[in-house]
DNA sequence: GCCAACGTTGGC
DNA sequence: GCCAACGTTGGC
């Protein structure tokens, strides 16, 4: 089978639920309870060695918080099936499921986070999904080279010595 | 807390 | 298939 190249993402969490540094304490984590079909499609299309922004949602300020990494392609999200949960889908049957996850890890996280302010001023970034008014998904595919760019933005706010 | 921008559900 | 009602996301 071919193999296709690095494809890069972006990753909503809010913070408070699931941080930057919550995934580098634990180092791998499944990213379950996506329920929106878009969000889910995307998930499919991932493969293991991609990347994505790690992105807090709903944060002060909201903005991107570090990179991780696919370790794991799309399989059934068990928590769809858990009555306790809170995305529990009741319709969703088991020989059918209706949503899936992807596991992933921890690559880096930003010596600064980088604020969706900035984010939306910078004019390389033009077109990224994430800037744009409205935008609601919480798994979106990112260009090249706006996923590079916004590394570089990370890495310039690094203090070189 | 407000509300715009959606996505989903269900009646018809 | 339409669309109103409702629920959720997420910036501000």
């Amino acid at each position: 089978m071919a193999k296709r190249g690095v494809k890069y993402w972006l990753m909503k969490s809010e913070p408070e639920s699931y941080s930057i540094d919550d995934l580098e304490r634990d180092g791998r984590e499944p990213w379950d309870g996506i329920r929106n079909y878009q969000a889910r499609n995307f998930m499919r299309e991932m493969a293991t060695g991609d990347l994505f922004i790690f992105y807090h949602s709903s944060a002060k300020p909201p903005g991107a918080a570090g990179v991780g990494r696919i370790c794991r392609e799309a399989y059934p999200d068990p928590t769809q099936f858990d009555r306790k949960n809170k995305h529990y889908d009741p319709k969703s049957k088991q020989d059918d499921p209706r949503w899936s996850l992807v596991d992933v890890e921890f690559v880096e996280k930003f010596a600064e986070e980088i604020p969706l302010r900035a984010l939306k001023d910078d004019p390389v970034l033009e077109g990224m999904r994430v800037t744009q008014k409205g935008s609601r998904l919480s798994v979106q595919p990112v260009a090249k080279h706006h996923f590079k760019r916004v590394l570089k933005m990370a890495r310039a706010k690094t203090k070189v010595r």
